[in-house]
DNA sequence: CATCGACGCCGAAGAATATTCTCGAACTAC
DNA sequence: GTAGTTCGAGAATATTCTTCGGCGTCGATG
């Protein structure tokens, strides 16, 4: 379990604000030379802190005017279906997020949708047709927003 | 509104995948000379459709090692409130993400805490106690997984 | 207290990349 | 046709990345 010290920390959090900053101003930001800048963040990556570099887009602009969560009930927990049907709600091309939950609902799904007849078509087809699923409930999105994790 | 033809959303998707990719490496795999490439990347995320670049971390690394789900439900739903508490919410450093939802929930916040304890007063200080805040319910994540956008 | 080794940082240099600029081809509209 | 527009290529320059050797610090050890 790496343990992480003030400058590692600071450069999460710039990280996490712009993951394209230069290696440059990320190393002149934290106050090291940008070749110990480099060792530290090929560290921070090969321990497995840093997941990844992810782009973010506006669904709006890809067309994805819907937003919304989806509660999944199962019918079985047995182990398998419980991984199959996890595996199938993240494959899906309008799934944005995937929660396993303990409690009455089983997933949580973020989906994006083009129009209200997308979203019930998916509904439908890749939601309660699935003999392992037994019950869903639809809530809208009216906004989303993510945040950074704290690093401090 | 943009027009995205097919080149764009390659771009897209593989910024999705790997926001630090380089240049170069990106007009190589859509077929484009890098400046070029350079050209239309600028030009997305001058139109907004590319938001931002970010480091996704794991959250065990930082300590974080249980994430809930906290359902919110308001007592008045005047529009300051609303702002008001959405604005809270998110400002809070336990908070990954936030939903604005319609229906019975009215937020729906996904954190992540170090511990019980954590979550416990959590909870209680910037949740219950809040006089916006009528009820809440928290559920415990097992597992979460986010997915790209998809760009066809 | 001297020595050793490990660790982390710095700085420099070559390699690779980003960025800008200009040019030309394809297309449109008149 | 011709002017205007859009979009990509290529070259030249500026910037950055990446590696490598060396140095200082710190702690352990004899």
């Amino acid at each position: 379990m790496p343990t992480l010290d003030r400058i590692d920390r600071a450069l999460l959090g710039l990280l996490q604000k712009d993951a394209r900053i230069s290696n440059k101003e990320l190393a002149a930001s934290v106050g090291l030379a940008p070749s110990s800048c480099l060792a530290r963040v090929r560290r921070l990556e090969a321990e497995g802190v840093i997941t990844g570099y992810r782009a973010e887009l506006a669904p709006r602009s890809l067309g994805l005017d819907l937003q919304a969560l989806i509660a999944v009930q199962l019918r079985l927990h047995v182990g398998e279906a419980f991984n199959s049907i996890g595996d199938h709600l993240r494959s899906l091309p309008e799934t944005v997020a995937v929660y396993c939950l303990g409690g009455a609902t089983d997933f949580l799904v973020h989906v994006a949708c083009r129009d209200t007849e997308h979203l019930r078509v998916l509904t439908i087809r890749s939601f309660t047709s699935r003999p392992e699923v037994s019950r869903i409930e639809t809530s809208l999105v009216f906004s989303f927003s993510r945040s950074s994790l704290a690093v401090e």
